[in-house]
DNA sequence: ATGAAAGCGCTAACAC
DNA sequence: GTGTTAGCGCTTTCAT
């Protein structure tokens, strides 16, 4: 079907070994030689077979990304970072969903058979499973998830912003706040509650804690049903943009107007939260994504010492959802 | 270093055959050594080569999807559509972002050196190169983006929603429309035009056409600044929704009021335009990859006759950026 | 039911 | 500078 090295080389009246050579370093054969080669793989239309070259170099030349999901622009933006660094890298990339799905450790574990390392994205798989590959000596980086021992991890600031942030809605006046969403869901939205009560503290105000069934709109929509008219709190602190965007188009139904009877804000900076005037956090989405592709590849050419753990800054964005002074009062 | 096959043979006292019979198709060993194989390979906590698995089936049961960019939900949505199937028929997935460089042609070519077959978005490579991948026995499909011959594609419906929206604006009383965009750029925006036109025309009103730079927020803010304030059109019909949303934002620093005192339209229907109050138009996008990936899965199990083209449908979504009567008046 | 052996398409010693 | 020859780790006839 398609041409293979021994026809390339009987055509150009040469061994094997000496197109490979033509192929990988033009410089290693005669000019003569190369040309013939060359002349012979064109008249072929040859292109070396990469599972080939793959299993004689024993490497993939490829790297996965594992992530939840990708809708969204979380996850989406993470990988792109990282596709950007890997494909500059000369390495393919190649992803994976996990949707929540049971199966989702199988079918890491497969991927890992097809690359040459791995970086797993948020919650996906158990720390067990990052264990149990790391054993088996596939290198591995995680991002935005805890660390996992002797791994290394990147990820985003939660806990300082998160206090700022608490202290922002205490200069606003709010005297209590409500953090929307389940700290049990994934480390960054404890490090982010954690954060918040430190400031609420500091400020001397109370933080009561509602958690939600999903960190989607639908959720925000949910927990505004759940909320008593006559007993709002002065701000709701939502563990993401998604959260609080449903949550304000849910209570603004209600009759309920941000900010002036209640203050809101998100995690993320989505472009949503810009048109909606959600104050927010932002994060480095397409770096944490590209110092993960960075940090494998150093894993990988075995140019690192010790497991590196790096936490990337992140940026307190005011609008006008927690900000009545500057905002508008629609 | 990592268990071969020869490992496990020579463990559980059988031939490589039997080991790999063993692997593939529990049913046709004997019991006995069934067992023996499975407790030397978990002994030595073997997995199986993908790499040599796949040279020795010469296939790579791993698809590739091209696109220009994550960035905005657009292609985010339809990469994930089309993981989603793809992951679903047992196959992995490659992805290449080609941000407009040079050298996307033989990176799309390399790609196709990995993978089975390969779905291809957008604008990312030329023709040409397509025809040269068909030709060479690649598996191909196309989506947003016009067909090649030969070649399967998947693309959602433009002219006539974009007729409809033309029909909407003139009932909503406007007379002149500008639309927003460079029908150069893509096809996508042509047939967008085109059908602007058609309808336009039917309703006896005139269009006329603004391109622009890029399109996303900024290319939209550019062209606010070019608009001469004394001469605004009755409607600004914008290629995407990022365009609309960077016009209506760079329109209010003006002190253009939308809907008052000019309508805005855009196509897209990403998120933001949600909170925007923008009308726009939506797109099936994560059908589009799951199609794309059927097609294509189709086409690499020989199950197909003649190219497919297929057109899903698209849907106007009326908000009040462009209907005064029922939307909001800030 | 199992084993021996010939590939799959390439790279990399090792000769010459 | 070039050819010969082993592999890389698996699947798959073809015997037995």
């Amino acid at each position: 079907m398609t041409a293979t090295i021994r026809d390339v080389a009987r055509r150009a009246g040469v061994s094997i070994a000496t197109v490979s050579r033509a192929m990988r370093d033009p410089s290693i054969v005669s000019a003569q030689t190369l040309h013939r080669v060359q002349e012979a793989a064109s008249d072929l239309d040859y292109t070396p077979s990469q599972l080939g070259r793959q299993l004689a170099e024993r490497r993939h030349a490829a790297n996965g990304i594992v992530f939840p999901d990708l809708s969204g622009p979380y996850y989406a933006e993470v990988v792109l970072g990282y596709e950007a660094v890997a494909s500059e890298l000369g390495r393919a990339v190649l992803i994976l969903a996990t949707h929540g799905r049971p199966a989702a450790a199988e079918m890491v574990t497969r991927l890992a058979g097809r690359c040459d390392g791995l970086v797993v994205l948020g919650p996906t798989v158990s720390d067990t499973v990052l264990l149990g590959l790391a054993a088996r000596g596939v290198p591995l980086v995680t991002a935005a998830r805890p660390p996992v021992a002797g791994v290394d991890s990147v990820s985003a600031e939660n806990a300082g912003t998160a206090r700022a942030l608490a202290t922002h809605l205490a200069d606003q006046g709010a005297r209590t706040v409500l953090f929307l969403g389940d700290p049990a869901l994934s480390s960054d939205v404890q490090e982010r509650l954690a954060g918040l009560e430190a400031g609420a503290d500091a400020a001397g105000i109370g933080v009561r804690v509602l958690p939600v069934s999903s960190m989607d709109e639908e959720g925000g929509a949910r927990a505004a049903e759940g909320l008593a008219s006559g007993d709002l709190p002065d701000a709701i602190a939502c563990a993401n943009d998604e959260l609080a965007l449903g949550l304000m188009t849910a209570l603004r139904t209600r009759g309920v107007v941000v900010p002036r009877d209640l203050l809101v804000t998100g995690w993320d900076d989505i472009m949503a939260a810009r048109y909606a005037e959600l104050t927010t956090v932002r994060q480095p989405l397409h770096d944490l994504g590209a110092t993960a592709a960075r940090f494998l590849d150093d894993f990988i050419a075995g140019r690192r010492s010790e497991p590196r753990h790096e936490v990337l800054p992140t940026e307190l964005i005011v609008r006008s959802s927690s900000s009545p002074a500057k905002g508008d009062n629609q």
